[in-house]
Formats: C-alpha cells, structure tokens, sequence
DNA sequence: ATATTTAATGCAATGGAAGTGCATTTATTG
DNA sequence: CAATAAATGCACTTCCATTGCATTAAATAT
C-alpha cells in the first residue's frame, strides 16, 4: 500500500499540499466531477489552480477525462488497472439523465469495435445515458 | 422520390429559402458540420437563425447531433432509415485526429450494450477516434 | 545555509460556443 | 386586405476552457 505522496512521485508529479487535497477530494467520489465541482469544494483555491492540477494528472494518467455529452469536461480517477492509454482496456460511462451524475462502470470493457478498412481506431469513447441505481430505484 | 420541399412539409417545417439552403448543404456534406461550418458558408446568415434552424431540423428529427468529443456540438443528416430515436438503430461515429472530420458510420450499428442492475440505458453515444480512411492512406 | 533555478500558484483577461429576449420582417390564414 | 403566427436578425448574456504574466514556493547547486 502506497501513500499518495508516493504515487504522486512515482509519476514525477510534486507533492504540494493542493494536489494532496485534490487527488483525496477525487478518491472520496465515486462520481466524475467538473472543475466547478472541485472549486465548490475548495473556494478558498484559484481556479487556475485547480484546472492547471487536474491537467497535470490526466497528462501523468491520475485521471482521465470524461466527457458524457454534456458538453462539461468530468474527470475521474483511474483506478489501479485503469491503463486509459490503452485502447483494450476502456471502459464505458453511464450518465444519468436525471441526477446528471456521471459514473465510470469499470468492469464494463468496451467490446471490440470494428471500423471499416482504411481507417484506424485509436481511442473508442461509449456514453450510456439513462436512468443510474439510485434515481431508478425511487 | 421526394423533394426537400415535400420532405419538410412532412415533418411540419415551414418551407423557407434558408432552411432549403442550409438542407442542402448538409446534404451536400459526407462528414458532420458545427455550426460555424454552417455560419462560414452563409456568411450573410444571422447566427441566429442558422442556430435556430439546426435545432428546429433536430426537434424535426431532419439532423441529429453528434458529440464527438471534441466539445462542439456536430450534425448531420438523418439518412432515410435513420431512427436516431430509437436506441437499438444508433450507429457510430468516427473522429479523424487528423483532419478533425467526424463521419458518421451509418452501417455501423452499436452493439447491445449491458449495464448493471438498477441502472436503465435509454441511448448510446459511441465514438472512435483515430485516422481516417483519407488521412490513412497518405 | 544561501543563491540559483525551476515549478506551482494566483490574478486578470480572452475566446469560443451555446443560448435567450425582443423587435422586425415574412409568410399564412381568415 | 387584415389579422395572426412564425421566421429572422440584432444585441446580449452566460458558461466553460484556456493563456500570459507576475508572484510565491520548492528543489537543486554552490
């Protein structure tokens, strides 16, 4: 078991005491969350801040963006195993329709897609919206 | 074989010059359009209007709107046996890297996606990112 | 330990795209 | 031809993403 000082080194990403409060505010979620999540959540930070730190770790791969059609950029943790890069091991996202809450169902790969011959798949992105567990369940 | 006059007759749109304008562009166009595509080849247009007649064809269910992932809103013509309306007909769509074109791959259809227990899928978005055929082939 | 260098943060501003209210023009109906 | 309804054009507004630059904090070299 690492600590977040850690595995933030172990990606050449410096230790300061806002990316320790964000990456924490990330692990606490199940959700993806916007930037206007995050600066809800830290209003005594700068935006610039807080943007400039989540494109810091999508770029070292601590999250990936999500986009669920929204048209709002979401981020969420990569999870141990989550090798985003890797087009075999994208998962897929549910978005519900009625909380707007966006989940990552991890264990749902995307299953292989076939693209018609001269054309080259590098990165697949699925969005499922509907209605989540919780809304259904009312 | 119908005319664009008769076509949107039939999905109760006022026949305009604008709209026969705009309709027969899209048509003209094997790739998905934003609205600036749109608004740099009526440069006479109002934005307004241009934006206007996009959403009344996509109520109309003339267009459909693609989010490709790149965070502007695409459209493109429904081809006669689109029913983007309903979940199990939708097809993907393609993103060139290169060249930033979003084609639609009509033939394509999505796979039946499963979600877990509790959670309802009304629609699917799915996009491939990579090269294109024409950009491929260079 | 201190100077030097490099990166992180904060502030201000910009730009792009989506969307809305209202007046005006154009088309449709009585 | 008058009355009504919809389409168009103009002017704004809002929201989010992004960048430049000055400042502060951290890491490295001396």
């Amino acid at each position: 078991m690492q600590t977040i000082e850690q595995l933030l080194e172990s990606k050449d990403i410096r230790v300061t005491a806002m990316r320790l409060l964000i990456y924490k505010f990330l692990a606490n979620k199940q959700i993806a969350v916007t930037l206007s999540d995050i600066e809800n959540a830290f209003e005594k930070a700068d935006r610039t801040t807080l943007y400039r730190t989540i494109k810091t770790f999508e770029e070292k791969e601590i999250v990936h963006q999500i986009d669920d059609g929204t048209g709002i950029n979401k981020y969420a943790l990569c999870e141990s195993g989550c090798h985003c890069e890797i087009e075999t091991d994208l998962h897929l996202h549910f978005h519900c329709n009625n909380c707007s809450e966006t989940i990552c169902l991890t264990e749902h790969k995307i299953p292989q897609i076939k693209v018609p011959e001269g054309f080259v798949s590098e990165n697949v992105n699925l969005v499922v919206k509907g209605i989540c567990d919780k809304c259904s369940g009312q």
